[in-house]
RNA sequence: GGCCUCAUCGUCUAAUGGUUAGGACAGUGGCUUUUCAAGCCAUUAAUCGGAGUUCGAUUCUCCGUGAGGCUACCA
């Protein structure tokens, strides 16, 4: 049994798709569930497109979500050569040809043929080209591509491993275009011969490689090279239909880090997004994915990106994280204070994230002298003003004069004088609350009083008695 | 236009030639409760349409319809 060898080969023109990213994390668990390898390839053969920094955030983004692969990464702009040299071999048996017509031609060409009704194809006119009239088109330096000759009779049959037989009829496949004039090679080419080079076993890509995938059939056999498996993952699309695109909310990867979502809530999210498990289990780490991951259970129908599962996924993990962790995971979204402070803040908070950046505006009356609120949120359903404020001014010497300045400490003398006065809970403990926290939702009060202190409590006490 | 792929609750999905079509998220209601959140309980909601095969189809076949992809010297 051969090694299995997947690999994730993206296009460095821009950031980490959420979908690319999927794609990575199905490659990656495969390689490693059957005890495989798991590769980078950055498919730079596009100087047109190229964007330097996108290799940085590819790395980037893929160790955030765990994924590390065999070796250095592979780059397909420092392979030219060898491409090159493929490409000659074809040429030298015939599998190849040179190909010369101006794009104003081609593009002719296939306006005729899409009229008639046919698939625009190219016609072979270059195939029929002497030796030599071959040769002085070189040697006269005209712009040359290296097309595949594809023969028009005959069928290509793959059987893919998530969607099973698929056919195509040779006579439709178009004389792909292996090498540009500019000399780089293009997809077909170098993902052929680079995933053989690798020993790619498993090819995992979108579907939208689906109808060139004969071609890459095509290039094997004529390389006399044994073609891996393919298996074609749905593509992620719009709540509205149609392509995902940012329109809908982030689509780049490292967008999600950057509103505060845990890696392993993505990982978990778009694990599940495509793919479930035997069992109705819903988290899974990484390494239990590792072990869970089916290709056979992928599915073939293309999801509709929503993240409110996502969501819930986030604030799951969230309430896993120990009080240190969730305090370096908040840093980003606080200002700079005390950790012990700090601590205490985020842990009143700590099931209240759905995301990280949310405990911003949770905690911002922590950092604040002065709250700002409106008097009418102090008064508590049908009270009225003069009851809250005759209230609070009943309640402030308790508290002034209280020793025990713990949550718990607080909660029962409070609860305990409440009842003495013969108050409702919600008369003192929502009016004490929205003096502490200028909200109408927040942690209770006495958790509130225990992390302001008494000093800051008796000021709040005080400062929504001046305001009503 | 041509070719390819796909189609179960709003969303992600499970299941089977015979089921009350299951779960999760979201929604709704309730419990708890000072609020929010969490938790627990309950609940609404789906097999795209039409033929065919069959005793029986959501499942198999065909035809529609819809959606997505490809149709570049982009990947």
């Amino acid at each position: 049994m051969t090694k299995v060898r997947t690999r994730f080969a993206p296009s460095p023109t821009g950031h980490l798709h959420i979908g690319g990213a999927r794609t990575a994390l199905y490659s990656y668990l495969w390689a490693k569930k059957n005890g495989g390898e798991f590769l980078l390839r950055i498919e730079d053969t596009d100087r047109t497109r190229y964007q330097p920094a996108a290799e940085a955030s590819f790395i980037d983004g893929l160790h955030w979500l765990g994924i590390y692969w065999e070796g250095e990464v592979i780059r397909q702009s420092e392979r030219t050569a060898v491409y090159r040299a493929h490409a000659q071999q074809l040429l030298d048996s015939g599998k190849a040809y040179y190909c010369f017509c101006t794009m104003e031609r081609l593009e002719l060409m296939r306006d005729i043929q899409r009229k008639k009704g046919r698939a625009p194809k190219y016609d072979k006119t270059c195939l029929r080209l002497t030796p030599t009239e071959v040769q002085q088109n070189l040697e006269q330096h005209v712009p040359a591509v290296i097309r595949l000759n594809i023969a028009a009779e005959g069928t290509i049959r793959i059987t893919d491993l998530v969607r099973g037989p698929i056919e195509f009829k040779c006579e439709e496949l178009d004389d792909q275009v292996l090498v540009k004039s500019d000399g780089f090679p293009t997809y077909h080419l170098a993902s052929v011969v680079d995933d053989h080079a690798s020993a790619i076993t498993h090819v995992i890509r979108g579907e939208e490689w689906i109808p060139s995938t004969p071609k890459h059939i095509l290039l094997y056999q004529a390389f006399g090279w044994e073609a891996p498996v393919f298996a074609h993952l749905s593509l992620f699309i719009n709540k509205g239909g149609g392509k995902l695109s940012k329109r809908e909310g982030a689509t780049s990867l490292l967008d999600y880090r950057t509103q505060g979502y845990l890696p392993a809530a993505v990982v978990n999210f778009i694990a599940m997004l495509g793919w479930n498990p035997k069992s109705t289990e819903e988290f899974f780490t990484l390494e239990q994915l590792v072990h869970a991951f089916e290709l056979s259970q992928v599915n073939t129908a293309n999801p509709i990106f929503d993240t409110e599962k996502l969501d819930w996924y986030n604030s799951h993990y969230i309430r896993q994280l120990s009080i240190d962790d969730l305090l370096t995971y908040c840093q980003p979204y606080l200002p700079t204070a005390d950790p012990v402070y700090l601590k205490q803040i985020i842990a009143l908070e700590q099931e209240r994230l759905k995301k990280l950046s949310d405990i911003t505006a949770l905690t911002d009356f922590f950092f604040l002298d002065v709250l700002q609120y409106e008097p009418a949120l102090l008064v508590w359903k049908k009270s009225t003003v003069e009851a809250t404020r005759a209230v609070l001014q009943k309640l402030l010497p308790v508290l002034a004069t209280h020793s025990d300045w713990s949550a718990t400490g607080l909660e029962t003398a409070l609860i305990g004088w409440i009842k003495a006065q013969e108050l409702g809970n919600g008369d003192v403990l929502w009016p004490l609350r929205v003096a502490l926290s200028g909200k109408k939702a927040s942690p209770p009060p006495f958790a509130l009083a225990a992390v302001l202190g008494k000093d800051r409590t008796c000021q709040r006490v005080q400062a929504a008695i001046d305001l009503l």
